[in-house]
DNA sequence: CTGAAACTGAGATTGAATTGCAATTTAACT
DNA sequence: AGTTAAATTGCAATTCAATCTCAGTTTCAG
């Protein structure tokens, strides 16, 4: 679980497992979706923890060294970052109105994508897909 | 041309072609490749022209606007651009061991996207595929 | 317990990008 | 050509996410 991944993360960097980064970690954990660091520094406030933005976005970048979170993507704003222990390969559309971040997955795309590398010689071992446009909310409001 | 497509997106909105913007289209064209604005700040400068960074900013987001140019990617130091006239869409696969960047083009992926899309009710307007493994001599080299 | 090393928070700093504004330039209309 | 309103410019100030500094605090191995 990913209290352990950290902890071992930690312990092998000689790094300590201090309240404020298991805050952190439990935080990021305890919800689903896409998230700023902002964000989740005041969800730990509210939820009673304290650590500091300077310490959120220190244990963050900790998090995605050792693969429990995955920096998405970057906006005018800022960065968006995702848990990825337990949670499924995927790719994202993200709406240029709204900001709304829809996660997909397919098969064929996958597949697709293994062809194409063979076709290039190439050993593909991660890739990411963004599509960027106006979701359907968006859409239909335009007109 | 782009001069022209770029005067006339101009003229559409009431907008002037000032030395200045005319300055940072000639420069955006006269190589090809990626870039940040502060380098073609630099290259506006060296070419004896004169634009102010805040210009290049501002004329940066018309040419995008008027669909000249293309915001590529945000990296940590801030936004890649890259002139998209003549210049047929594809993506990447990144060679992690040696950074060799491989274009590719697949009709049929693109066919899927839109699929995917449709699927979603989204409105694609653009996307980023990247695809990180290793090269065909990086493969070798490596066995 | 103790001390060295690791951590933390607050505030300062960085740096890309944007904005306010006074001076300047453009171009439409005489 | 001259006038004038609107657009534009450059500079400096500002914004804002992210990073860094550093003095005080916490952790933990011995």
């Amino acid at each position: 679980m990913e209290n352990k991944i950290f902890r071992n993360f930690l312990g092998e960097k000689g790094l300590k497992p201090t309240k404020e980064r298991i805050a952190v970690l439990s935080e990021v954990f305890s919800f689903h979706g896409h998230f700023e660091p902002e964000y989740l520094y005041l969800r730990i406030k509210n939820a009673g923890s304290k650590a500091s933005r300077a310490s959120v976005y220190r244990t963050l970048s900790l998090l995605v060294d050792c693969g429990l979170v995955k920096k998405v993507t970057r906006t005018e704003k800022g960065n968006i970052y995702e848990h990825t222990y337990g949670h499924s390969h995927h790719d994202h559309m993200i709406c240029d109105a709204c900001g709304e971040i829809i996660e997909f997955y397919s098969e064929k795309l996958e597949n697709l994508q293994d062809e194409i590398c063979s076709e290039n010689s190439f050993a593909g071992s991660s890739h990411t897909l963004e599509i960027r446009g106006h979701c359907k909310k968006c859409r239909t409001k335009q007109s």
